[in-house]
DNA sequence: GTTGACTTGTTATGCTGTAACACACAGAAC
DNA sequence: GTTCTGTGTGTTACAGCATAACAAGTCAAC
């Protein structure tokens, strides 16, 4: 579960370099356990989507991965991506049509999204508190929630900072 | 505000003649009151978004408009839809590429969705406790929320009563 | 070394959404 | 009543997102 101030580290400057070898080197560990492969164009699209912590479509991976000498048909990347998805390396902002490199792989897994409209950083937020109000209201209903999509859009404390309004 | 259990009453069979005429009427007053035009492209639009309460993929709308005499391009249902949604007559769901009739407009015109996975009906639940969570999860890292999609997809009471699993 | 599961690449196509332009039409300005 | 102006509707053309179906390479197990 993200910490409390993991929403924090992640809109603000950070040694991003090592905040992206580590949950690589966590993301391999985890494949490993699991018997999964974590191949040349699979590693490279995780590595694509470490780079920042923004969301990128697959087209934009693809043009990424196509420069370096993989595939260059749309499969090749969404592949990789359901991959990494299906294996909770990364995940999937349905506002967006893109994807974001998960950022603590192996914890929560439907973390719910929050999404800076200046700096465009996705930051992951413990979702549980709202999954069990949105359980609770649906409960009322006779409603029995499965999976919830939960994406904000709003500004991070480092743009309004900087005077965003 | 939806009532506790104007969820139940989405998904369970009711006189939907009725219900989709109450709605239909409130909102040709709403529009009156916005001096907005509830033109036949758009009204008939909204009717079909009313002839269930499933959500409709926007080129599933353009072929019932058009087998209607209506244009047949794309823009013609993207436009009509919009303005539904715009005026706070219809939901767009991110999950579905789909469009929705709001059922209680002039309420809360950001809802939380619960989309029943058997019988793909949709319903709208109150969104400010789930809301009040995201705020104050998002909160505790400094970012401020400004609009959030909240999407649940799971089974209804009428699906569950019936077996399904 | 052959089998079979998996991975990667391709071609081709389908679904979703928008930009730009032409015309019709209603109401205001004259 | 004509002209102007804004809004609405229709078109063509295109952009962006995603998947189906097939071919060929890899590699461990037998
Ligand atoms: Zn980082
Ligand atoms: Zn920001
Ligand atoms: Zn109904
Ligand atoms: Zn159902």
């Amino acid at each position: 579960m993200p910490h409390d101030d993991a929403i924090a580290a992640t809109f603000a400057p950070h040694d991003h370099q090592q905040c992206a070898s580590r949950v690589l080197d966590e993301a391999a560990t985890r494949l490993a356990g699991q018997g999964a492969r974590l191949t040349p164009v699979r590693r490279r699209t995780l590595e694509i989507l470490l780079e920042s912590h923004r969301a990128m479509g697959a087209y934009e991976v693809l043009d990424r991965l196509a420069a370096e000498g993989f595939g260059r048909q749309p499969p090749v990347a969404y592949r990789a991506l359901e991959f990494l998805v299906t294996h909770g390396l990364a995940h999937r902002l349905q506002r967006l049509n893109a994807f974001a490199a998960c950022l603590h792989p192996g914890h929560d897994h439907h973390p719910a999204f929050l999404i800076c409209r200046s700096c465009d950083k996705v930051a992951e937020a413990a979702a549980a508190p709202i999954r069990d109000a949105l359980t609770a209201v649906a409960a009322q209903g006779g409603f029995r929630v499965e999976r919830a999509t939960v994406e904000a859009l709003g500004l991070c404390a480092t743009c309004a900072e900087e005077g965003v309004a």
